[in-house]
RNA sequence: GCCCGGAUGGUGAAAUCGGCAGACACAGCGGACUUAAAAUCCGCAGACCGCAAGGUCGUGGGGGUUCAAGUCCCCCUCCGGGCACCA
């Protein structure tokens, strides 16, 4: 037996068009690809549309995608179709952020370079997201570890050098030994590195490049303020970051002391002075080293209570820590009272905040009061509720409507009030002023590694620190490099690298030779996309002040803090350089939910990881894509089960089965705007057409529930499958018939494009599909003429009645009282109210 | 400790403005088609009582507002996430 016999038999002659994702898939995706003009924005000069750019963050090319992946631009790629349907300008990037570790461990795992390993990830994942049908514009992809982009980066930092963002200085940094690097404060999680989440992050001297975020610090907590269309969760996280704090500095001179010595502590309630009783330190504060440095034994105490503190930070026990503290046998004297204050050195006092040092008011501060009440220091009241309310327990850390007490000239004062003349009368009289502290930090950027941006300066013994000049850029990262996991940056054993001339003097010099944080190359790459071949400038102002901001943002939540704020911090350098316009990245966010399998996250330690390719083998890219929208709304997390996927192939069967059994008689009926003489069912099935073009359009432009934007889909076609003899004996007209597919494929183009597409030519329509006017819904023909309504007799539903949609309350409650149940239930009993909402249900209230 | 989310059938979920709880699917069960199976199609399906008609209960728990509460208010439990001796 041959193997055509075997075909012959298997292939039911009455059934010759199966939906067959693996035939329409790839042959549509082949000729999308040949034409590379397709997805690609529409030139600035020549549009007339209203743009909109939608951009899902850009992957790290780890060589596959991953469930999550598939998730987020399935979510990008429906919008962006819809909006083209919509008539926009559509501007739908994708890069690779592809400097970073990864590919470092790899090349040192299997002995191959970086950039090849990169490369090569890079090709492949490109394949898969072609073979997905994303409607990415490939002419502006953006690949930031080359050198096209990363000499932008270069530039960039120049220019932040000029302009004094970008410095250097020694300091202490977070190091992870396992990374062999120096790590941002962003990248320390519950004091463990970021990329391993059980090595804890060490403390290391050294001199290191960094941007001043701080410098940005208030525009960017005020800004959050306007980032409307920002989730509150993501805007809640960078404010506790950035922690903005508003208090005093008050300087407290030391006791006895020959050489004029002074500790200033910065406070949120400088209103609580007069209650102070103590002045605490910081174990690592300059003046107990100093002191510590002439007396062994308190250096003991020192270093004991440091190493106590550093064990608690890298165990996330910092909050646990029991108080305690050891006297350093000194005294300060209290500005306003002139009260000596013992100063004692206390482990819940941080260097890293404020001023690292901070006066105790017991009564007024829960942790002062623990603090106090161990070692028995005074415990003085000074703010109240009120002058005669002045015996609440303590601590009492009220602040608003409280007043001082025993306070000399401001006792009675309001603490708010207070709070503003206390600081003023300190700057008046040089002890103090009025403050503002952050959490934020400046951003280290320095990287010991090498598959990273070189930074460009280089360094002469005569002329100092010099930047690398325009004209020399890039720097470029030389490849053959030896990435032996030893200290310092494997840039520095490249002495071809290395060994340059002073741009200056001509002498010798040497270049810098740690990198960028990658963190860097995803600031800004979102404005290269749109002039992303441009070899002269980073890319044009022209371009991006056409495009910026981003209309609408799509990432996980993890980005929250990282990405997200470094981000926002360049717009605004870009801005004050000239480059743009805007002050914020992108209007409006979107943080997709995870996905997750057995309850938990997907990983390969758990073996719980689904791949994208298995399933697309298996059911296809429209049912892989279409499940991730299906199986909840996009913010939540999504629990992965492929019997999910195979239901939604399924629908994608029938809707092919179907569409193809009236694809004939779609191409032979002309298109009629009049639609009168309508059969019930044809008016039926225009009816729910209508409806679901509109649930669509509205989910679109606000709430993105696209599981019920597909369960609305679906419910069309269950209800043309039900109308199916009705169609084939001629009770619903041919071109009923006709408006149905034709906006039922045009429904289905966001979220199943191939098979759009491929019903879309079957219909006999040509072009593409996605180039179609989005269909608009008639309000008209969406009408319900009856309407269901819920009786209820003392709240509880006895019956559903059919009425008239025009019918009026009084018709509609005379309908609802002739029912026999309800008559039943209210005969002889007293109506004491009838509740009647229009278009949604009738209520009796009896009495007895 | 503080700040965000969340909890609804066997499962994923729906209910957009306080108005029929469980749409749409998955899994399940029953049936049709088939020599048989797969595929497909039709039907059933919150729990409990009942042969049935029907009734009672039901959106994490407790209270409240209301003619009417998954939805609003108060208290509590659990789960997820973020922040945390931040002065």
């Amino acid at each position: 037996m041959s193997s055509e016999q075997i075909v012959e038999q298997t292939t039911a002659p009455e059934e010759p068009k199966r939906y067959q994702p693996h035939e329409i898939e790839p042959r549509l995706q082949a000729a999308w690809d040949a034409d590379p003009s397709l997805y690609a924005a529409d030139p600035i000069a020549t549009s007339k549309k209203p743009k909109y750019y939608v951009l899902e963050m850009l992957p790290y090319p780890s060589g596959k995608l991953h469930m999550g992946h598939v998730r987020n631009y399935s979510i990008g790629d429906a919008l962006a179709r819809y909006q083209w349907m919509n008539g926009f300008n559509v501007l739908h990037p994708m890069g690779w952020d592809s400097f970073g570790l990864p590919a470092e461990n790899a090349a040192i795992k299997n002995n191959t370079a970086p950039r090849e390993w990169t490369l090569n990830n890079i090709a492949e994942m490109r394949k898969q997201m072609q073979r997905m049908g994303l409607s990415y514009d490939w002419s502006r992809e953006v690949t930031t570890c080359l050198p096209e982009y990363y000499r932008w980066n270069q530039w960039l930092f120049l220019e932040m050098l000029k302009r004094d963002l970008a410095f250097r200085r020694k300091s202490k940094v977070n190091w992870c030994p396992n990374c062999n690097t120096v790590l941002a404060n962003e990248q320390v999680i519950s004091g463990c590195c970021w990329r391993h989440e059980d090595t804890l992050v060490e403390q290391r001297d050294l001199t290191q490049w960094f941007f001043r975020i701080t410098n940005y610090a208030d525009e960017l907590l005020d800004g959050l303020d306007n980032l409307e269309g920002w989730p509150e969760k993501v805007r809640v996280m960078q404010r506790n970051w950035i922690g903005r704090s508003e208090g005093a500095e008050v300087t407290f001179a030391v006791d006895q002391c020959t050489d004029n010595m002074t500790i200033t502590v910065f406070t949120t309630r400088i209103d609580t002075i007069f209650g102070a009783s103590s002045l605490q330190l910081a174990p690592d504060h300059p003046i107990v080293q100093h002191w510590a440095s002439g007396d062994a034994e308190l250096s003991v105490e020192v270093d004991k209570m440091l190493a106590e503190q550093k064990t608690a930070r890298d165990t996330d026990m910092l909050g646990e820590l029991p108080k305690h503290g050891v006297p350093t046998g000194r005294s300060v004297i209290n500005p306003f009272t002139g009260e000596k204050l013992p100063v004692w050195i206390a482990n819940y006092v941080l260097s890293g905040y404020g001023t690292g040092a901070v006066m105790s008011v017991p009564a007024h501060d829960e942790r002062d009061f623990e603090f106090a009440t161990k070692y028995g220091l005074p415990i003085k009241r000074v703010i109240a509720p009120n002058l005669d309310t002045n015996d609440l327990p303590l601590p009492y850390t009220d602040k608003a409507e409280s007043v001082l007490i025993d306070s000399g000239e401001w006792t009675g004062e309001a603490v708010l009030e207070a709070q503003e003349k206390m600081s003023s009368f300190a700057e008046k009289n040089g002890f103090g002023k009025k403050t503002t502290t952050y959490r934020l930090k400046d951003w280290g950027v320095s990287r010991q590694r090498y598959w990273g941006t070189p930074i460009p300066v280089v360094y002469c013994d005569k002329c100092g620190m010099q930047p690398v000049p325009e004209n020399q850029l890039p720097v470029l990262l030389p490849e053959n490099v030896d990435l032996a996991v030893v200290d310092g940056s494997p840039l520095s054993r490249v002495p071809e690298f290395v060994n340059t001339t002073c741009p200056q003097c001509d002498g010798p010099a040497r270049r810098e030779t740690d990198t960028m944080d990658t963190f860097v190359d995803s600031s800004w790459y979102f404005y290269r996309y749109t002039d992303a071949r441009n070899n002269t400038a980073p890319f044009a102002s022209e371009a991006a002040n056409y495009w910026f901001p981003i209309d609408q943002y799509i990432g996980g939540v993890e980005h929250a803090i990282l990405h997200l704020i470094y981000s926002r911090y360049w717009t605004k350098v870009m801005r004050d350089i000239g480059l743009i316009k805007n002050s914020e990245p992108a209007t409006r966010l979107f943080t997709q939910g995870m996905v997750i399998k057995n309850g938990a996250k997907m990983s390969k330690s758990k073996g719980n990881v689904v791949s994208p390719d298995d399933m697309i083998a298996k059911y296809g890219a429209d049912a892989t894509r279409m499940y991730a929208l299906f199986a909840a709304p996009p913010d939540r997390d999504l629990e992965w089960q492929e019997e999910g996927v195979a239901g939604v192939y399924r629908f994608l069967s029938r809707v092919h089965r179907l569409t193809t059994k009236y694809a004939a008689l779609h191409r032979a009926t002309e298109h009629t705007q009049t639609l009168e003489g309508l059969s019930v069912d044809g008016q039926h099935l225009l009816r729910t057409l209508h409806q679901t073009i509109a649930k669509i359009t509205l989910d679109f432009s606000g709430r993105w529930h696209f599981n019920t934007c597909i369960a609305s889909i679906m419910m069309l076609v269950n209800e043309i499958s039900a109308s199916e003899a009705k169609m084939d004996a001629g009770d619903i007209s041919p071109a009923t018939i006709r408006e149905v597919f034709r906006g039922l494929v045009l429904l289905l183009a966001p979220f199943a494009p191939f098979l759009s597409q491929d019903l879309w030519t079957e219909l006999g329509h040509s072009g593409i599909v996605f180039r179609q006017p989005w269909p608009v819904a008639d309000a008209e023909l969406a009408r319900e003429d009856e309407i269901e309504i819920p009786v209820q007799v003392n709240g509880k539903l006895v019956i559903v009645i059919k009425v008239d949609a025009a019918a009026d309350a009084d018709t509609i409650k005379a309908a609802a009282k002739a029912d026999e149940k309800v008559a039943v239930r209210i005969a002889g009993k007293p109506i004491v109210k009838e509740i009647f909402v229009p278009g949604k249900m009738v209520n009796l209230v009896v009495k007895g």
